[in-house]
DNA sequence: TCATTCACG
DNA sequence: ACGTACGTGAATGAT
């Protein structure tokens, strides 16, 4: 039988580290009524963790009773000179009571008594042979306890990580002592916390010493004649008293008079009935979104909807939702599983494939008179006109618009949404269709035509209030004018894909796949066996163990095996360079090469899926393949672009690019004169950075190397430099790369200036934001831990910068769908690669395509510098460069 | 599912 | 003193 486990919280101390883990952002949280909740919060995290990991049968939280207990008695400064409890934390303890309440947990407290005695006695109490027990603390006087079935979890700085103290991790940590002996180093040393005063003049090191020869306060008393002279001796017998004293205040009582049955204690769950209108009220949004999750169909409303299998013109309105649901993610080949429509009066549901052919239903979509509202605009478009046709008048995506207005918040599907706007009559797709190979249509099919009415009702629900927001926000205009149209263009040009030419990929697989054998043979050879290369323990073994080469660096997991590792090694062995050979080669071929050739479709084209609410800056991300990390810096990869063609023969394949679009956004942003100039002048940027950095007066004197550690700087520039980045970067030492940097402010105050308001604009509104007001929320940059601060901090500088980069990409696209609309040009837009535009086009177009594409990027928007473009072309893609 | 590595801007 | 460059996705091996 397994075994049950007990867990015993001592909840003041929680209680204490929790209120400190989260100090930092003590004055965001509060809830509606001005109550703080960083410490219930945080106790909240806590425990969900403990509860995680430990997944105990039983649990209690203890509680001390009140300021004066039985040690008070023994000595009266017990916990004397303690600073008092902040008023922040006080006024949270008794709603600490209150979740312990709905968590489905008992606490207890008795009076006269600590909360170390209660969880002392009973963990001494219960018979280990049925129970385990793992105390959970963040006062290491508890350590005492351990034993092999009892387990102490202290908390750390953090809110997720525990150390966990057994009888082997005491007597690592303490040289050799036993559990028991911690009360003995108490006696000896002290402990400040609690006011035990200890013998004078000895600390921990000196009572470990101590205890190893002695064993325990007492035993050194007996044998103290025998101690040789020293001041330490005359310390020791002058204050015997008080470290007899300090030992028994340390001790735990194992045996207070503690009347609950541990049968009482059993964990059963938490109480929803309290609990979910408490986390309401102290409005603990992501707690409640948890929750929906570990229920199905809770509180879920009626929904009224009629399935239809041909509808009729009737059924079909202006302003109605519409949603087109599929069971995978990829709505380029996914089937259509249902589609369902309707506003607040009435919802229709099909999933029969007349829908398809219906005159009634192809009408209206492809009515641009009738607005349509959607979830994920751009999956409907593309799934429906694989079926039918591409939809008109698609003109509120809920999923844009909540993306907009908080990057963070869109977890894949309707519910998540809703669920942060409190609203829940709506399950996950995943408790509708289940996850992984179990993912199917429900059994029921009222259940899977309820789920979709569901969504109906959430999107109508949904838009009047984001709209509301995007409008207080200021964001409307970024929404109408520059998401929805990108939205539509994305979907265009993932509908057009790109042509691969497979045969040209296949030859290349040949090739490599025999380098690939003859380098692997080579490395065998000269690692004397047979291992897996492509795993990084089997590859650190060989090199770290078996040939003895140095450890430069270690992961979490063991020996690193990363290239500036091995760049490191390569003079030691030549296996290094074979190696990085092999490492190199793999990756094309299983990345680019085969991968391609995987995801190429019947009609030859690759079709990617832009995905414009994933990223935190307002850039796109690319996938299934991802387009945008093709080879291209290293011959043998960039290679792999002579796969990516025209569709047809005499067109070619057109590239333009911004030059420097985020040193030039920043040199707008900044106002910098130095910056703004070298623009401005149409200087080498990097080179200019040189001469100004390292004072040379002459370009001719910049050399490349020079040049190359200026464009370093002005990389780390942008992206919120560290002075321990920049000396990675560039092999050189800590305080070098700290003095390019504070000679770079010195020489472009401006930037220095703008660094300085972005962190702290941002620190005053909580988010950072672009030129054309797309945010990004930093939820740490008032943190006090300082490495989540400085994250954001660098976030705060950086997010700006790449964000209006990518806001300029976007309105030059839009821009350019339209042009080459109007004029009726047959060229098409295909990829866009964040600072690049690639477009197919007939060779008679092309002088009339390049300069279009010249103005329209270089005029998308007006900043203080001027915006540059660098094109080319040629019969692949590889060929235009 | 996580960690490592490496491709891109 | 802290331990770091900003933003992504895919393949692989280990758990």
């Amino acid at each position: 039988m397994a075994k049950n486990k007990l867990l015993l919280v001592d909840g003041n101390s929680v209680a204490f580290r929790a209120f400190y883990a989260l100090h930092g952002s003590l004055e965001r949280f509060k809830n509606p009524s001005g109550l703080h909740t960083n410490a219930i919060y945080a106790f909240n995290l806590m425990f969900e963790n403990v509860m995680e990991k430990e997944d105990p049968t039983h649990v209690l939280v203890a509680f001390d009773a009140g300021k004066t207990t039985f040690r008070n008695e023994m000595y009266e400064d017990y916990k004397g000179g303690r600073a008092k409890t902040p008023g922040e934390l006080n006024e949270q303890l008794p709603y600490i009571r209150e979740l312990i309440n709905g968590l489905g947990i008992s606490h207890y407290e008795l009076k006269n008594y600590e909360a170390d005695d209660i969880i002392g006695t009973l963990a001494n109490q219960v018979d280990k042979n049925k129970f385990d027990v793992t105390v959970l603390t963040g006062d290491r006087d508890l350590t005492q306890l351990a034993t092999d079935s009892i387990k102490v979890a202290i908390t750390k700085k953090g809110v997720s990580d525990t150390e966990d103290y057994t009888p082997e991790h005491i007597a690592d940590k303490y040289d050799g002592l036993e559990p028991k002996q911690i009360i003995d180093m108490k006696g000896l040393a002290g402990d400040a916390s609690d006011n035990i005063p200890g013998v004078n003049k000895i600390g921990d090191k000196t009572a470990i010493k101590l205890l190893n020869e002695y064993g325990s306060v007492e035993t050194l008393y007996q044998n103290i004649d025998d101690m040789k002279q020293s001041k330490m001796k005359e310390n020791l017998i002058h204050d015997k008293d008080t470290a007899l004293l300090s030992k028994k205040l340390a001790t735990i009582n194992t045996s207070a008079p503690v009347d609950i049955s541990i049968d009482s204690l059993k964990y059963e769950g938490s109480d929803l009935e309290k609990l979910v209108p408490f986390y309401k009220e102290m409005n603990f949004r992501s707690f409640l979104e948890n929750l929906d999750v570990n229920e199905e169909n809770h509180d879920l409303e009626d929904i009224l909807f009629e399935a239809v299998d041909e509808p009729t013109k009737e059924m079909f309105t202006d302003d109605m939702a519409l949603y087109v649901e599929m069971l995978g993610e990829n709505y380029h080949v996914e089937d259509i599983v249902g589609i369902a429509w309707g506003n607040d009066k009435k919802i229709y549901v099909s999933d029969s494939d007349k829908i398809f052919s219906n005159e009634a239903f192809k009408s209206w979509l492809l009515d641009k008179n009738k607005h349509k509202r959607v979830y994920n605009a751009k999956s409907t478009q593309v799934a429906l006109n694989r079926y039918i046709a591409l939809p008109e008048s698609l003109t509120f995506d809920v999923l844009v618009a909540a993306y907009l207005l908080d990057t963070t918040d869109n977890s894949g599907d309707i519910a998540g949404i809703c669920a942060h706007y409190d609203y829940h009559d709506i399950q996950p797709d995943e408790a509708v269709y289940g996850k992984g190979a179990k993912k199917g249509l429900p059994e029921d099919k009222e259940t899977f035509f309820s789920h979709l009415a569901r969504k109906i009702k959430a999107i109508q629900w949904l838009t009047p209030k984001l709209e509301e927001e995007l409008k207080d926000k200021n964001q409307m205009d970024l929404y109408r004018d520059m998401e929805a149209p990108i939205s539509s263009i994305l979907a265009e040009m993932e509908i057009t894909g790109i042509t691969v030419d497979a045969n040209r990929l296949n030859k290349m697989k040949d090739e490599f796949a025999q380098r690939l054998n003859e380098i692997e043979e080579k490395i065998y050879e000269q690692a004397g066996e047979r291992f897996n290369i492509n795993s990084p323990k089997q590859l650190g073994h060989i090199l770290f163990e078996k040939m003895e080469l140095p450890v430069i660096k270690k992961t979490k997991t063991g020996y690193s095996t990363a290239v500036d590792v091995l760049e490191q090694l390569k003079d030691q062995s030549p296996i290094v360079e074979d190696i990085l050979q092999y490492r190199q080669i793999a990756k094309i071929q299983s990345t680019y090469v085969e991968g391609l050739l995987k995801v190429i479709l019947q009609d030859g084209k690759v079709h990617t899926r832009y995905l414009q609410t994933l990223t935190q800056t307002g850039r796109l991300s690319s996938v299934d393949p991802n387009l945008q990390n093709i080879p291209i810096r290293l011959e043998e990869g960039r290679k792999i672009r002579q796969a990516f063609v025209p569709r047809k023969q005499d067109w070619v394949i057109y590239s333009s690019d911004y030059s420097q679009i985020e040193l030039r956004v920043l040199a707008h942003v900044s106002k910098d004169k130095h910056l703004q100039e070298a623009f401005n002048e149409n200087q080498d940027i990097h080179a200019s950075t040189a001469m100004r950095v390292f004072d040379i007066d002459k370009p001719e004197d910049v050399t490349p190397n020079i040049r190359r550690q200026a464009k370093a700087v002005n990389f780390g520039i942008v992206y919120g430099i560290s002075d321990y980045g920049l000396s990675q970067n560039l092999g050189i030492s800590r305080k070098e790369a700290k003095n390019y940097i504070d000679t770079y402010f010195e020489r472009y105050p401006g930037v220095k200036q703008y660094m300085n308001d972005s962190v702290a604009q941002a620190k005053e509104k909580g988010y950072a934001e672009t030129l054309y007001n797309r945010r990004r929320y930093l939820e740490n940059i008032n943190s006090s831990n300082f490495n989540l601060r400085s994250f954001a901090e660098r976030t705060a500088i950086n997010s700006p910068i790449q964000g209006s980069a990518a806001d300029i990409l976007k309105i030059a696209m839009i821009e350019l769908d339209k042009q080459l609309k109007e004029k009726k040009l047959e060229a098409s837009m295909l990829l866009q690669v964040h600072d690049e535009l690639v477009f197919e086009v007939p060779q008679s177009e092309l002088e009339t395509l390049d300069k279009l594409v010249k103005e329209i990027m270089e005029k998308a928007v007006q900043l203080d510098v001027p915006l540059i473009t660098e094109s080319s072309w040629g019969k692949t893609w590889y060929d235009a460069k």
